[in-house]
DNA sequence: CGTCTATTTGAATGTACTCAAAAGCGGTGG
DNA sequence: CCACCGCTTTTGAGTACATTCAAATAGACG
């Protein structure tokens, strides 16, 4: 098998080069796990104790509040990586569910081996402050959008910026993301389609 | 004088160990910069060439929008660093305005002298991922409390989680922050209290 | 085919905004 | 030191946005 033919190390070169041998430790650090349509990866309330990059299919990871109400922190489509970033870097209660959107294929990285990765090649301290660095101004551009615009403006708006997670989810999902009740969701599509 | 004195040291001390010649090397890439309360260090539309830390002072992020209005994106106090982000990193044009809420002393990085500390002196990149992976932790928890919690709970939230922010700025300043008119914000305390 | 969940629709209620005006407060200049 | 100015905060009325609850319809899946 050819490893640089496998997703995450073009993930990977978009922001640091490997060499064939770091290319193999990181490899053998990583297991690559098949989930079914609906599989947990993780539950609220527990330690998140690996970080994932999907391969194949999609996940989310939501919360549940105490009112039983679901709101959606993040969804991840083929090329993304996910975790409970609190629970999973200071090992801490999760305030997060992931859960499989559909038959997935995923490459897991536990606490551990971050850890001796980031010691061993420091190399990957560069690529997970770029990730992080992503990260951050993502959601900063979400929380503008989220205190500044309308709903309905973040509706066009996500479905514009995000076909590929769109074609995965369904309208209650999106309406858990925005925040906002799938009813109100549903009446606002109808009004803007007129 | 003593540097390891100087507040960013410590910041940086929590993360990261540096030896005598790395502070030397570092302080001598940063620049102190006094401002008077209301001074503007960047305005929206212009390339952010600089990340600050705040040593003595405040300072509050903030974009407008097509209708004028002003949001918070976040505030910064002494031992924060703040930056536009986006703008920083990518080089390009800034949704964000940056200004003093009060005489400040800030020191400021910028955006080649950072790149050459990355190359020079690598542990910055885990000080630097350390530093992103937080500010994407309170992001994504800041996101969560928009998307699931009362205008009334988050505005709770903020004053108890933020005292000293809470202390320099104006209730106006809050609205923004939350997302939500200076009038409702105004007559949400007042009920809140009786 | 039957079951379960998602989506739609509608009525009643609550949350938040707009606009306008009054009151409060801080800073500045005379 | 006081008077004024500009901005913030408050208050209120009217309107728009969003939720709740309930019930009907539509879709997905075994």
């Amino acid at each position: 098998m050819i490893l640089t033919d496998q997703l995450i190390f073009k993930n990977i070169a978009k922001h640091i080069s490997l060499i064939d041998s770091e290319i193999q430790y990181l490899w053998s650090l990583m297991k690559k796990i098949s989930l079914d349509k609906k599989e947990y990866i993780l539950s609220q309330g527990k330690i998140c104790n690996k970080i994932y990059f999907v391969d194949q299919g999609s996940l989310r990871a939501y919360n549940v509040n105490e009112n039983g109400k679901e709101s959606t922190i993040m969804f991840a489509v083929s090329d993304w990586w996910i975790t409970a970033m609190d629970s999973f870097m200071n090992q801490k209660a999760s305030s997060l569910t992931i859960v499989a959107l559909e038959n997935s294929t995923i490459l897991e990285l536990d606490y551990d081996n971050l850890q001796t990765l980031l010691l061993k090649i420091p190399k990957f301290e560069r690529f997970f402050r770029i990730l992080f660095q992503n990260a951050y101004i993502r959601e900063q551009r979400r929380t503008l959008h989220n205190i500044s615009m309308s709903t309905e403006e973040r509706y066009v708006q996500f479905i514009k910026k995000y076909p590929a997670i769109v074609e995965k989810i369904t309208q209650k999902q999106i309406a858990s993301y925005l925040g906002v009740t799938p009813e109100f969701l549903s009446a606002l599509k109808n009004n803007a389609d007129s």
